[in-house]
RNA sequence: GUGCGCUUAGCUCAGCUGGAUAGAGCGUUUGGCUACGGACCAAAAGGUCGGGGGUUCGAAUCCUCUAGCGCACGCCA
């Protein structure tokens, strides 16, 4: 169904054209001055001009062609020449029960579809997850979400750094520690145990190590370099080794990722492409793009446009070993060949787009991709502590995600069993508290602007006062506490019908829950989920003032009093779905 | 050096693609609990939108110059 903003510009466009004036200029913007109208129109200024005629003139004329009309309940023109707008009680009323009949509120499915690929720049596997890796899933589940709603077909990709140096250190570290396991025999011809010989905590901690010796003794660096060229050529015993070491570092990764209610449709990673690489970067050579340039093998990938000189695309190094771009630009070919999506959106910190934009060209140049294929790089900023520096742990080391995720969740818990007014079980306390906590993390990250540096401060997030998850959260509490008192007392919730707003804050709070649809489109167009964050918490500041001021269930007019009811179920529904959307969800209390 | 980004209230952030008096939250000050959930609501104070110039009837928004900060700039990812 249409979006409201359209539904009322056609009327206002239609009064410009009954008017005598260009239809187009009777586009309709929400109010900036909620003080003065719902909506607006400033047609007539941007008219003025074309027609010679002062634009309160116009307006004016506007205002005439709308007499009568069954959309606005007040049109006034106000100089210098704005079109100030009331919508219709009836005619909201109306809009909003056909946004609850509908699939989806009303949204419109695309009449193609299209097919997104989503790249999360992965995690390096056998090393933990830390804070860095953060905003890349949290935003990417956000972005997929979002998507998948507007009706597109996402994948998303862990896309695991898998393949490089720090297996080949991982392995001689290891071989250092236990050179008695069969996987360093050379010899050895059986089946080599199912059960790794190391845990993830010893993973965690033999990279480190490793990549700590290789800095300063080169003799053990070049045995990991080694190493990695024998785990590449598929020597045996080492292959094996590079199973153990992804079955236990997936298994960890999936722990932690499902911890934050972030999911992946593949989990491939550099190692899947390796073999593509030769054709890959024989193609290139053989149809001109790439030549030897300093004893590497590159792409140029200036364009005429350019302020500025951008290197060439590295494919290969000078010793002839591949490297990141490599994998990527093999990667972008296989998902042609095997997934073909229409669109690929990079969720990785911006630091890398300058980098991203020299693979993406030549991608393009090379002709990997289709010309119409879109290559998207959602470039994250960082994420600060409080003094406006990279977050750090308060030893100044790295934090480990898990750590991050734990002590939110103390906070929560402790902020849950502080509440004087309600207690709850210790095991349902701990389970809200994760829930709320989610949305803490979650919803702080997500209400700034991606690609905007922001600063990480749990006491804020945690809070429900202001801008907050836990806030959101409190809110859609708050009516589901409502109607289950409406249930309890006999009421039904699907027989109820929405009435046209009794009161000020009734009209808003209609308003409000009526910019959904846009609100969404442009969340999906600018792969914007502040754009979602802003929405539900102007609707749940909407729906709380109407609360404070509405007694709901000892109202005695019975249809007034399910016209709220409706009202609320229809709050409840497109909050619940918006916070999905962002990728947490809502206790029945807390 | 070159390029990109950022700069909005004491602090943290919005600002619908050029409109009216630049908006929120936190913090500060004040008011509201016999509670449909006070983890809330209402109100006040607080800004020459980094600075200069320009385009326009009209600029936080577009152009230009400039300052401060951040980031990136072939063999890392």
């Amino acid at each position: 169904m249409e979006k409201i903003l359209d539904a009322v510009s056609k009327e206002m466009k239609q009064a410009f054209l009954a008017a005598g004036y260009d239809r187009e200029l009777g586009k309709v913007t929400v109010s900036n001055r909620l003080d003065l109208c719902e909506y607006q129109c400033n047609g007539a200024m941007a008219g003025a001009k074309q027609y010679k005629k002062a634009p309160i003139m116009i307006a004016q004329d506007v205002v005439k062609a709308l007499e009568g009309s069954t959309v606005f309940s007040e049109v006034n023109a106000v100089n210098p020449g704005f079109l100030n707008l009331k919508l219709n009680g009836e005619f909201v009323r109306e809009y909003l029960v056909r946004m609850k009949q509908e699939e989806k509120f009303g949204i419109a499915m695309p009449e193609h579809p299209k097919k997104i690929m989503l790249d999360y720049g992965g995690p390096n596997v056998a090393k933990p997850l830390h804070v860095g890796h953060l905003r890349s899933a949290i935003i990417g589940e956000s972005v997929k979400r979002i998507a998948r709603y507007m009706g597109h077909e996402v994948i998303g990709d862990i896309h695991l750094g898998d393949w490089g140096l720090q297996m080949g250190l991982i392995i001689t570290e290891l071989k250092e520690r236990q050179p008695g396991l069969v996987y360093f025999d050379e010899e050895y011809a059986g089946d080599y145990p199912k059960e790794p010989p190391f845990t993830i905590s010893e993973l965690e901690e033999i990279y480190p190590t490793a990549s700590g010796k290789s800095k300063t003794d080169a003799a053990y660096k070049e045995r990991a370099m080694e190493a990695t060229f024998k785990l590449q050529n598929g020597v045996k015993g080492y292959r094996a080794l590079w199973h153990h070491i992804m079955q236990v570092s997936v298994a960890d990764l999936k722990k932690n990722y499902h911890n934050l209610s972030v999911e992946f449709d593949l989990w491939k990673g550099e190692s899947d492409v390796h073999d593509l690489i030769p054709a890959m970067v024989e193609y290139m050579k053989r149809e001109g793009y790439a030549y030897i340039s300093e004893g590497a093998l590159v792409v140029d990938v200036k364009e005429e446009t350019d302020t500025k000189e951008i290197p060439p695309c590295m494919i290969l190094k000078s010793d002839g070993a591949s490297l990141y771009n490599t994998t990527d630009l093999a990667t972008i070919m296989e998902r042609m060949e095997h997934i073909n999506p229409d669109r690929f959106i990079y969720v990785v910190d911006k630091r890398q787009e300058l980098y991203f934009e020299q693979v993406f060209r030549c991608a393009r140049k090379t002709q990997l991709v289709k010309p119409e294929t879109e290559l998207k790089f959602l470039g994250f900023g960082t994420m600060n502590g409080k003094d406006g520096k990279p977050f750090k742990t308060r030893e100044g080391g790295v934090m480990r995600l898990e750590s991050l995720v734990h002590e939110i969740n103390e906070e929560m818990y402790r902020k849950i069993i502080s509440q004087e007014t309600r207690s709850m079980p210790e095991e349902e306390a701990r389970e809200t508290a994760k829930v709320v906590a989610l949305s803490a993390l979650k919803y702080g990250d997500l209400s700034n602007q991606a690609s905007k540096d922001y600063i990480f401060d749990i006491d804020r997030f945690t809070s429900s006062e202001g801008d907050t998850g836990p806030y959101i959260l409190y809110t859609v509490a708050r009516i589901k506490s409502i109607l289950a008192k409406y249930k309890e007392a006999g009421g039904q919730l699907d027989s109820v019908v929405l009435q046209p707003a009794a009161s000020e804050s009734e009209k808003s709070l209609m308003l409000e829950l009526a910019g959904f649809q846009a609100m969404m489109e442009g969340a999906y167009e600018e792969t914007a989920p502040h754009k979602v964050c802003a929405f539900i918490y102007s609707l749940a500041n909407a729906f709380n003032r109407f609360y404070h001021e509405t007694k709901i269930l000892t109202e005695e007019d019975c249809s007034r009093k399910e016209g709220w009811i409706a009202l609320l179920v229809l709050v409840r529904d497109v909050l619940e779905t918006c916070i999905d959307v962002l990728g947490f969800s809502a206790p029945e209390r807390m």
